[in-house]
DNA sequence: GCAGACCGGAACGGTCCGTTCCGCTCAGGC
DNA sequence: GCCTGAGCGGAACGGACCGTTCCGGTCTGC
């Protein structure tokens, strides 16, 4: 278009639009075929293969985006002054990119890379300090715990109407009302949150899958 | 066993066990074979074949009685006196009894009946009642609306660890969260639940496709 | 004008699953 | 004691779906 040769032009440009359509497709559903990401981006299936391994690859690449997305978000919200509004600028702005269906929903269909591990421990150390200076500063009820956390983003990702936009409107409002119960003023009106809280172990089973081929999906 | 031929007690006893090992594997995974229900009710496939029709018709059958579940439940919290009581009761039963994932996620899948659609109605009228009475007794944060109960089910109903009693205590948890946040004591410190509250029309789209065979879901 | 990067999409091979069907067992009537 | 058929187990069938390969075809850069 502009000046580099038009060939090599559109082949960058499909790099782009095949990642942006596989996001599309594989947030709308985690197990859509291949070829919907190629009809989506308007292209054939080889333009996939040639960039791509294998469909393992594809999503690969995408969790790992969706994780680098993650611990961008709690970086930039680790930069508010007031522990809370640190925490709540994280929950929203994760809800808000629709992080989690791509990393969580994705896991357990392919191999992790040892550089996705280590960015989830490095995401993990984030959201717990967010967590932290949240009770630190007091806003966060004692009895939450960063477990907690993933469970809230799992709910949040759970609610899901056909229309795009409505859907995130709904998540706010989810979050909303779950942010409410999290904070700590009036907590002796409340309840306590009961059960053993969780932790991060029993919630990252679905990572534990990261050998072999398919297996029998206790899912979604 | 008793009195009654060998023979047809078992058949009897089979009806039991089938529906239940269809319940539980159902339950676990929404799209298991057919093949997996007989095998955890330890049967063959011929004892499901001779009592249902086909998959459909399971199907059907448990997502039925999981919506008389949850008619029953509405009915029975609707005996509490103070409208707030009844309607934490009714969430508590609801998610207790993990009828939303027989409901709601099962639907699209099959044709549903007249009467289905005739208790959803009931379904519909009584949760109604509950947040209305809930809202007269001063219990539940004015913003609130009945639609919101359908999508605080779908976000506890997506919490889920391969533990199933696990399961459980963490929905009850999460649900404590949300029950907190949807006191109405401290309103004036919370902040106002944001977005167009959502309605039941944008909410049972899932039903909506009750007619023919399998169909691509959700591509568009 | 030629080589090859790039691509579209048909075709292939394999898996999975709903349903059918064949043969076996045994309760119950004669 | 046989016979009949209800009830059943599980192999087999047929079709849907999907990841991947592969065969041309196009167009760029030289």
């Amino acid at each position: 278009m502009t000046n580099l040769s038009g060939r090599r032009v559109q082949a960058a440009r499909n790099d782009g639009v095949i990642l942006a359509a596989a996001r599309d497709v594989f947030l709308e559903d985690p197990k859509a075929p291949i070829a919907a990401v190629a009809e989506r981006a308007g292209v054939g299936i080889s333009a996939l293969y040639r960039r791509y391994k294998g469909k393992d690859d594809l999503l690969r690449t995408l969790c790992h985006d969706g994780l680098r997305t993650f611990v961008a978000e709690a970086e930039a919200a680790a930069e508010e002054p007031d522990g809370w509004a640190a925490l709540v600028r994280f929950l929203r702005g994760v809800v808000e990119a629709d992080v989690h269906s791509l990393t969580v929903h994705l896991a357990g269909t392919f191999a992790s890379t040892p550089e996705m591990r280590a960015d989830a421990v490095r995401a993990g150390a984030l959201a717990g300090d967010l967590v932290r200076r949240a009770h630190e500063d007091g806003g966060l009820r004692p009895d939450v715990v960063v477990a907690d956390v993933t469970l809230i983003l799992e709910a949040c990702a759970a609610i899901r109407v056909p229309d795009r936009d409505r859907t995130a409107e709904l998540r706010r409002r989810q979050l909303a009302l779950l942010l409410d119960g999290m904070r700590r003023d009036g907590a002796d009106l409340r309840s306590v949150l009961p059960g053993p809280p969780p932790d991060a172990a029993e919630l990252n089973w679905r990572w534990a899958q990261s050998r072999q081929p398919a297996q029998r999906d206790a899912t979604e």
